[in-house]
DNA sequence: ATGAAAGCGCTAACAG
DNA sequence: CTGTTAGCGCTTTCAT
């Protein structure tokens, strides 16, 4: 391929052994027993060479091509991707694979979707890992029941396939908490309008946290919008307009409680001493960002990733059944990650007004 | 590998011709002749058996992988990586080729990263791209040079490789011919401190537009901070304290202008009316979710991805000779990004206080 | 117009 | 303890 031509045959001649003894030398083979004199040789003539095994012969012969298909969505849509990406990749690595990348078009057909795992079985992948942007339910392609497969972020609807998802109700248990803990009795949510696992599972355990912790639910106080800025500046608009409205405020995502930052700004309220908010997602570029920092909870996309690459390298090498835990995803904890959008909430009856408020904060 | 078993040996078995004829037909050999009737039978039965050539069998014996290596820093990091990605995967697909991802950690030594291309040959790529997260020069590891290789995003310090870069001046003298243009004549600009090649061509651009447009430099008007929000808030604050500020700013990267925009609002300064603000980076999440939307100037991301994939495979098939590109990077263009942060000048002694505009903006 | 056979670089029986 | 040899699935001279 390049200055690269040095093979296990030039080894050999260098070294004055058979190419057999290199091989068994060079991946220790547990049975061929071999001087230890030569073996130190082989080793230091291939060292010398700059050997290096071509794996593609070794995967030709083996059957075993070391390498991992990993189907994404729309790669560049979201950073979140590159997590689960960099988790995976590392993962491999780790275990000797390699990641061989497909863009799948969110739009394609499932046509289109059968022919990116055919690309990917052309090259004799091991095991094919398939990642959506966003956690949902998909049907998956056909060509991929069968053969060493994980979803990551997303669940199969005929449940043949094993796959790895965030535990959204738990993450958005724990940030209604958060807020509870704090002291807030009247708390809002911010809800996403599509119809996906986590919009019903996030308003599930808002209502659950709410019920365990003794606490009304208030149907007014949930809006629902697209779940982007817009949409939460428009939710939170209602849902802040004057009247009773909540001292905390649970965001569907963190791009909603960009919305809602703005939305509190304009009505003159302080974050988090006129009010306390919580979001979704940790998208570092916002949370981070936000002033003050969003507290908020994280996807677990890295661990996704990560664990979705462990499971199918074991299953690859026999030491799993994934179809064992194809049944019911697995699901990943999501981690509170605490900024400074949360506080106690203002003595009763000391409610604020706008003006002054953002003048003062100008002279900060 | 799978139930994928279907070789080209049964596809011959079951047309009842020998491989050569099959391999023939499938690969439309231009030479050797084949019969039409013989012809339609072995494609009808390939079709039929759902044949698939095992692609590394075939590399084994053309010497041809028909796989581009992929070395990005922290694929993660950023969403800009993945748009490099994606233009990479989508023109390397176009032309039959598949990427092979490798992350490299920013941190990695030189060894590190030479690891990381031997990894790549091991697979024998046909070549590689390598990205790095941010613009700038690197020295490259040493066995890159010699095969077919483009740098993507950065320059070799060498300059014994090809490599692609953003036209970082010509972006940024857009972005401040779009203020001019829209009659600003005291223009700020917010810098950063980092030594990296976009620091200093954006203010030159910055200076040279000035003096294009016969306007005046005042180094007090440039404030440089860290790149981050934090950072564009800080200078955005001495930038425009009270005095003789100017009327508009043009901000090293998205991240800063957000920072800006807290401070203009912090300041009661309404963005466009009172301050017009100009971004860089074209970073979705940001531009497009401030309010108003940040006009800023698009990184040809994809497009480099796209430039380097379809140069790197020319040099492959040989239609191209790299090295002639290596002496100067191939610099392509960063289209303005128009949204609603840019607006003319107020007349002139009309200059605004600061807390009552903020009450003002509440009411909208 | 079609087929036999060699061989890409490597591994793994099987012999010595 | 080490070497011979037969393929993995495919392409490609070279024969017929």
């Amino acid at each position: 391929m390049t200055n690269k031509a040095i093979g296990i045959k030039d080894v050999a001649a260098a070294a004055g052994v058979s190419v057999t003894t290199v091989s068994h030398v060079l991946n220790d083979v547990a049975y061929a027993r071999v001087g230890t004199e030569t073996r130190e040789r082989v080793q230091e003539v291939a060292r010398r060479l700059g050997y290096g095994p071509n794996r593609l012969a070794q995967a030709l012969r083996t059957q075993r091509s070391g390498m991992i298909g990993f189907i994404s969505e729309e790669i560049a849509t979201t950073p979140h991707a590159g997590r689960i990406i960099l988790g995976a990749e590392e993962t491999a690595r780790a275990h000797g694979y390699n990641i061989m990348i497909i863009n799948a078009a969110s739009t394609g057909s499932v046509d289109t979707r059968e022919q990116d795992v055919a690309a990917l079985l052309d090259r004799q992948v091991d095991g094919v890992l398939y990642a959506t942007m966003y956690h949902r339910k998909l049907s998956v392609p056909k060509n991929l029941t069968g053969l060493p497969a994980v979803l990551v972020d997303s669940e199969d609807i005929s449940q043949a396939v094993c796959s790895v998802i965030p535990d959204e109700e738990g993450g958005a248990r724990a940030a209604v908490q958060t807020l509870i803990d704090a002291g807030h009795t009247r708390i809002g949510m911010i809800n996403n309008t599509d119809d996906v696992p986590a919009t019903h599972s996030r308003l599930t355990a808002f209502k659950k946290t709410l019920a365990d912790a003794g606490l009304p639910f208030h149907p007014e106080l949930v809006q629902s919008e697209h779940s982007e800025v817009i949409g939460g500046y428009e939710a939170a608009v209602r849902l802040l307009s004057p009247g009773s409205r909540p001292t905390a405020v649970f965001c569907y995502n963190d791009r909603m409680a960009m919305g809602a930052y703005r939305a509190a700004g304009e009505l003159g309220l302080h974050i988090p001493a006129d009010l306390s908010i919580v979001g979704f997602d940790n998208q570092q570029l916002i949370a981070e960002n936000l002033y003050p920092g969003l507290t908020t909870v994280a996807l677990p996309h890295y661990e996704m990733g990560a664990w979705a690459t462990r499971n199918l390298i074991a299953a690859i090498e026999g030491k799993t059944d994934l179809t064992l835990f194809a049944a019911h995803p697995t699901v990943l904890p999501c981690p509170m990650v605490l900024r400074d959008s949360v506080a106690s909430p203002k003595p009763k009856g000391a409610s604020s007004r706008a003006a002054p408020d953002s003048a003062t904060r100008a002279n900060a």
